[in-house]
DNA sequence: AATGAATGAGATTTCATTCAT
DNA sequence: AATGAATGAAATCTCATTCAT
């Protein structure tokens, strides 16, 4: 978010954003290095190896992600509400720094096992939200687990969108749309 | 898709599934060759070079795809019968062999300047449905490019899904309501 | 033992010397990889690492070692016996190949914890013998495993000795005089 | 001895005990400076570099064991004086931190071309009083430097068993059979 | 076609040492 | 004196590719 301060913030920075421009396994301790203005060495005086750059680099803002996330949930109620605000939230969080969104997207996957059971887990988030609407009655009888892969789908894919030059940024301006359309999937039961 | 015949077959196939469960940087032509049951050298054989064995992966399965969608656009009409037919022919595509769905997934975007004007590229394809349903008033006016990203992720995020065990295979069982999703989108307007 | 055939056993015996030379930690894989006159990754088709590569050429001698310490026990019997066919077998064994005998010294206690249990330990074969003898009366009573150092002292430091060009080789010249020795400790009672 | 007061001395104290535990080679500056609770700059403080640390440690030890040898020489005479008197000195040694002893045994090789000639090194003083106990009849003809080696070897060889469990501490109660055994193999004559 | 040892380039990591604070 | 970040050199290890057999 905020520009890094010290070296140690210039390194995680560096890396960052070449781990989203060439991928993780693409991009060598010395391409961050260089980017960072260091020598290789000086890495590991902040992190014990790469992956564990890759890993600190992960819940550093994927804690910050869960707590944006539980802001949303006490401050909204109900699908109608949540999944607007949510929607609205993942893209202001992309627009903010989309090398922290995609950067998260990227490694989530290898990270997964010890990110499954977190409840700030948004997948494990939406979830919830849409199960305890169906519950309500205040949506038709569904398959959650699917639905929340569809609703998942549709904010992440404008963002590969924007990623490719496919669609246009900032992400915010296609709240309306998406969130619509979110609210669209959710009512159609099955 | 059909279960490797020959060494060159068996390779192919070892490479494929070690792609798709480690990544292609994370898989090493020894990786390869191991559970193919030959040794390093047997695959210079076969292909020129490491990369060449992924290209040659993607375009042989990439040409199986852009026939089937050639198909599917000469057998059906306007977006409400083509975008549950396409559902349809996806998720075919994904149960019949998952492998080589997420292998197109996952490298599709390296070698996506090769692809990009093909008019197999599902992403123009898909746009191109938009379109021109939009110029004949079939839908209501439309961000295309944006609306064509929510359809590919209502596509995508299933397999996704599958593979982290959160949606249930086959998918051609959610082809109904992923195809009534779709259709809920486009019709949106904006 | 043999000079070396192939490019494996090149690679394993200049390690061997050079470990014994320089300290296995003052010993670089490039060292090993110079005077075995391959390149540095070619130690890696034979050996997992540099540390499994001290591993085998340990156990690989430390048999050898072992079988001959078996032959002698069961082809000799009592302690006036055994001592000095030990002290001749194990200054053959120097004599043979000096560089085995040291690099078997110098990293025995780095493997210890795997070898402690070993039956053809010669630390735990020496004990035997000094406590069966004292069972049968055939030695006075003593500390079995005071004594047993003070045999391993006997034995090892003239090795020593012969290195810093203390003690003049082969150590086969001074077989009686150092079994004289280890006959008056083990009959000096306590 | 002490325990160390003042950082220079818990800096020394922890780089000895590392040196036995891991070896020389097998310790970082990084290692000794955490055992210490200091920084790694802080070890330059007091020594110009790592070889610097380590011949300073030696050297100070290596006088306290002289100073001790000198006054043995000056207090006894003869080989059945002189001999068991060194062994309770050499064991009372190791006793009082055995660490100390280790270190002296562990480091001496590499700097054993510094300390060949001098009266306190323990092999020129132990071979010097066989000499000359022989040159006076008081012992028989014998090869001095094998004995010496052997002599060395029984008193070397009782700390190295001690170290690994084998040998009961402290060393001092094996003083007597030790001496005697001593005395043993210098009267063998050859 | 196939083997598997070897190469050569480069990746990750370690570490004694220096230096600004 | 002390800190701890950073350096620079070297160490270990990896890996796509080549090549003699």
């Amino acid at each position: 978010m905020a520009r890094p301060v010290g070296k140690k913030g210039i390194i995680e920075r560096s890396a960052l954003e070449l781990f989203v421009e060439k991928g993780v396994d693409g991009t060598s301790i010395r391409d961050i290095a260089e980017r960072a203005g260091v020598t290789e060495g000086a890495l590991y005086r902040h992190h014990k190896s790469k992956d564990d750059l890759v890993r600190a680099l992960f819940f550093e803002h994927y804690h910050q992600f869960a707590q944006m996330i539980k802001t949303v949930r006490t401050t909204h109620d109900g699908p109608e509400e949540l999944l607007p605000a949510l929607v609205e939230e993942f893209f202001r969080f992309y627009d903010e720094d989309h090398y922290v969104f995609e950067f998260i997207m990227l490694v989530q996957h290898a990270l997964l096992d010890e990110v499954r059971q977190d409840a700030a887990n948004p997948v494990e988030l939406v979830s919830r939200i849409i199960r305890e609407a169906v519950r309500k009655r205040q949506l038709p009888k569904q398959d959650a687990n699917l639905t929340t892969q569809l609703l998942i789908g549709l904010v992440i894919q404008p963002a590969i969108g924007a990623r490719y030059g496919r669609v246009k940024r900032p992400l915010s301006r296609h709240v309306d749309f998406v969130a619509q359309a979110c609210l669209e999937i959710v009512r159609l039961g099955k």
